[in-house]
DNA sequence: ATCCCAATATGTACTTAGTACATGTAAACT
DNA sequence: AGTTTACATGTACTAAGTACATATTGGGAT
């Protein structure tokens, strides 16, 4: 994350954050699909193909950190207390990230249209649903590791699979809370609560694994 | 599923299915996204028009039984034996129905062909995930029903959510266990075993709830 | 049989995302 | 200063999907 001191680098990177900031504005404006991306272009006042050169589909402008989650749980995992199970050190990850009002794991009026957005745009919904298993798959290929076992061990499948259902029903539950409630330590009991009970089951149905 | 007397009916089907097998035998050919929807209207004999008329979308001509499948798990569930909870009811129907190599869970080079058409387009791993989450939104209302409780009740979220991991880890676990064996037998094997599995997590974390 | 209506098939024209490839331009390196 | 390289950009294209108009034909009414 450190701002390289090269002039190039520093140059290209002001542009992509043109361009995300531009098409950010946009989407949340007037939604996702009413956006093109010529628009999107004039705004951030750089020609149509710089937007692709930086983004390669439309809704990496709007999904822009995935790649940082994916890494916050690889790294909880290599560097987790080795007297913690991996599944139970994921689920007091859970519980940090929502106390600590993670970007991730937060409910303000921000994620409330962040989340709006997604909804009302077939084409993001489905990139959600994507961005959801490649996750499921990092987090099935660090259980293994843990483990010391091959990367397409059944059991981490199952069990990464199993998480990653539980967080989204947990996430989505959560901001629908928010949005009746307007209250964030509602939402986050909401969350924390449905991580809890299904990583209640998983630790029962993979009792016989290394990853409880 | 009665053919229709009506002949305006009976052409109408008759040019639909023209244009599905004509789809069909081009994607096992030549993969999803190397076929055009110009291709298809052409190898079918009819207007590129006709062809959206039919399938909204081109995903639409490749899975084109989603249909059947939500109706068969309502049914299930809303014919239950009374004495058998909404869960081991579901349970059961995914051991019948890989018992009865049903065309939804079946380990044949047919369905070999199949998966891995799939697994070559992006364009249908994406549809095949969003029937995924339509499917476990129709068993969280069709479970939800089964207690008298809302809709949205969080706890048929939850265990729709958790139940269509759990089936689509050991549908795709299966497959690959057959591809390597090629043995349907070892394939259903695996597909009980971890449908089961799952199964078992879900009794324990939904215990207080009237589905399980 | 004939006329009319409605469903279906089809054509035309358009929008938009995304790709391939060529080229201009300015930073970085020798 | 000259060369190389990375980035920005333009042009031209493909293909999915939409909007809307039109032709055709089966089915029902008189």
């Amino acid at each position: 994350m450190s701002i390289p001191t090269d002039l190039r680098s520093r140059k290209r990177l002001a542009t992509r954050q043109g361009i995300s900031n531009a098409a950010t504005r946009l989407f949340f404006e007037r939604g996702f699909d009413h956006v093109t991306v010529d628009e999107i272009a004039a705004a951030a006042d750089v020609g149509r193909m710089t937007v692709f050169n930086h983004f390669p589909r439309k809704e990496d402008m709007f999904f822009d950190r995935d790649e940082e989650v994916r890494e916050l749980l690889r790294e909880a995992l290599r560097q987790r207390d080795p007297g913690l199970a991996p599944v139970e050190t994921l689920r007091l990850l859970a519980h940090r990230l929502a106390e600590e009002q993670s970007p991730y794991v937060c409910f303000t009026a921000g994620s409330q249209s962040f989340v709006a957005t997604i909804d009302s745009s077939e084409t993001l919904k489905a990139r959600a649903r994507a961005i959801r298993d490649e996750i499921a798959q990092v987090v099935a290929v660090a259980l293994s590791e843990c483990a010391g076992r091959e990367p397409d061990d059944v059991d981490a499948q199952l069990a990464a699979s199993l998480l990653l259902a539980t967080w989204s029903v947990a996430l989505l539950q959560a901001h629908q809370a928010y949005r009746r409630s307007q209250d964030p330590a509602a939402a986050k009991a909401v969350f924390v609560a449905i991580v809890d009970k299904g990583t209640i089951g998983l630790n029962v149905a993979l009792a016989d694994t290394p990853y409880v």
